[in-house]
DNA sequence: ACGAAATTGTTGACAACTCACCTATTCGCT
DNA sequence: AGCGAATAGGTGAGTTGTCAACAATTTCGT
């Protein structure tokens, strides 16, 4: 016995159709012009935005809900880039399980090359598209779906 | 001498981070969904979508070219879709060095099984919060960058 | 008809992500 | 004080993506 599946309507199906391809045309166009002009990967690149705009020292949680990413994921990101030499690790005095992540002096030099470059990509392939009445629609847009997803269970 | 960066002003800088922010939660979500309702990576659905829709057979490169990947991606993929028996190669009588990609019976049964229920997810995160209005205001938005990054070099 | 160039697809090394599980510490309750 | 639960973070295995180089055809100009 099963349903006959309520398949999206052509209107639903083109808009998501082009807002899957333009997110992924996207992100990957950004992702390998961060990667070619810093030499960093993507993920080096918006871990090291925010933790420099947090004052460049951060408990580990902390930088993992700022990214929002899950805590095992963060731990293997700040493993390689402190081999790369981008952040450090310190240990916290109040927390004995507890850790401090610090960006170091590569760190800073490697997020102040690379931000104005990738702000001009994104200016380029994105902002520029649009209008700002546009620009402003998308934001609400953004808005209401995360909103809605909130209220969503997974 | 160095310019002093044009960053974003604050309307565009909360755009792109609201984009950004619904954009990977929203496909986060989506493809942790497939692949524990499904068994299936969400790269296994999106090629079974594609070859199935084609009619279940494709020179290798089509395919690539229908999901936009770039051929070393999918060939990695068709190799471990081949091992789960998700998809077949037959050789190309035209072209000696051709490739047909077809999807198996198993293939078949995994995307319907698996097409429904991914849709019904696409609705309740995202086409359920939005207006028809919102949803088609959204698609032209996603078109006109697309239609925008055409022209811009990499 | 023949050699250069283009096309088709593969491979291997490596980086990145996920998932499940693990350790060490701290908290909270009695 | 002491014990169970919660919290902070790490680890290893397995999967997936990227990049550069590669082999095997086919095409095209002359």
């Amino acid at each position: 016995m099963q349903e006959t599946p309520r398949w999206l309507d052509p209107e639903q199906k083109t808009a998501w159709d082009s807002f899957i391809r333009m997110q992924e045309k996207l992100i990957g166009r950004l992702s390998r012009r961060v990667q070619t002009d810093s030499k960093m990967s993507a993920a080096d690149y918006i871990v090291l935005v925010k933790l420099t705009e947090a004052g460049g020292r951060l408990r580990f949680l902390e930088l993992a809900n700022l990214v929002e990413w899950e805590k095992s994921r963060m731990s293997h990101q700040v493993t390689r880039m402190t081999k790369r030499g981008l952040v450090a690790k310190e240990e916290c005095l109040d927390d004995g399980r507890g850790a401090f992540i610090i960006a170091t002096p590569a760190g800073y030099a490697a997020i102040e090359a690379a931000a104005p470059l990738h702000v001009e990509h994104v200016r380029r392939l994105f902002i520029d598209a649009l209008t700002p009445e546009e620009l402003s629609t998308l934001a609400q847009i953004s808005q209401r779906v995360l909103d809605h997803m909130e209220k969503q269970p997974d």
